[in-house]
DNA sequence: GTGCTTGCAAAGACTTTGCAAACTT
DNA sequence: AAGTTTGCAAAGTCTTTGCAAGCAC
């Protein structure tokens, strides 16, 4: 692990410690284990990943802390809740200064790509202007299929 | 029911019953009749509201049927999937030459908005051209909260 | 008649929850 | 000590599926 990352890392532990307080839940061993087993899976990860990571760490969590720590870990702004629609939720680590991302979704081999969509900032506005909403989130997800790459089953980014 | 309305169910249903035709499955009451369940439901619906409507049309129409003949309409274009994410998914008839459609969802009441976001298909180019991919579907979704309405639980479009 | 369809109930996938013991503060 | 958190297993929610009877063609 590079020093920054360990910089990265204790400032993140920083921030969710300082918000469990914050909220006067406890700073148990569990949800320690759990936030670091984030950082060590790859980008889009779901719960049972997460789970099965954690436990190499502390044996001891379980899948329903897991379940019980992801809501703490989204409001705490650690990871994003990135949801696909199909099946179960994928989480991705929040890192900070981050542009708007939209994902693209490869219908070959279901793998998620994200990718800068700054003009989504425009229109979050324009909404916000035109319909007199307050927005609290948006999403945008594109579907594709990499032409001819289906037999070979090889993606853009390369798997 | 006026004139176009029933034209229009009139076109869909054959449109629909072709589809069955072509793929060799047979043309059977309870599918004609969640079919007619449909287009007597608000813009957006659920399996378990098809159902409840369905069964006014035909007792005998199943839950199972139900899940049963959502992907074929889906598939023939006779609704859209919408898919918000929690909980269950919502369908939409889907009426021709429409432009491409963004998802408002209000924070407060849960309510659908469907407005027009055609820079999406501008989007939608711009990802095949860059990342050589063929887009198959976008979406597009924005959380939204109505200031000021919360405590009165109205939403902007009235309800 | 052949083969797709159906309803039913059971199974499945993912997530949430009640509870008593264990832990943080 | 007080109040939160935990693991476990059971319950929940939404959707899918195996099966034998029934229907479309």
């Amino acid at each position: 692990m590079t020093k920054e990352t360990e910089e990265r890392l204790a400032r993140s532990w920083e921030i969710f410690r300082k918000f469990l307080i914050t909220k006067d839940l406890r700073v148990t061993g569990q949800r320690r284990s759990i936030f670091k087993a984030i950082f060590a899976l790859p980008d889009h990860f779901t719960a049972e990943d997460l789970l099965e990571r954690a436990r190499k760490i502390d044996e001891t969590v379980s899948r329903a802390t897991i379940y019980r720590s992801l809501p703490l870990l989204n409001e705490s702004g650690i990871v994003r809740e990135v949801d696909v629609g199909h099946d179960s939720k994928f989480y991705a680590v929040n890192r900070r200064s981050e542009n708007f991302k939209a994902q693209v979704i490869c219908v070959d081999c279901d793998k998620i790509f994200e990718v800068d969509a700054p003009f989504m900032e425009w229109y979050g506005k324009t909404v916000s202007e035109n319909l007199a909403l307050d927005v609290k989130s948006q999403r945008l997800q594109v579907h594709a299929e990499c032409p001819g790459k289906r037999e070979e089953k090889t993606c853009p980014k390369g798997n």
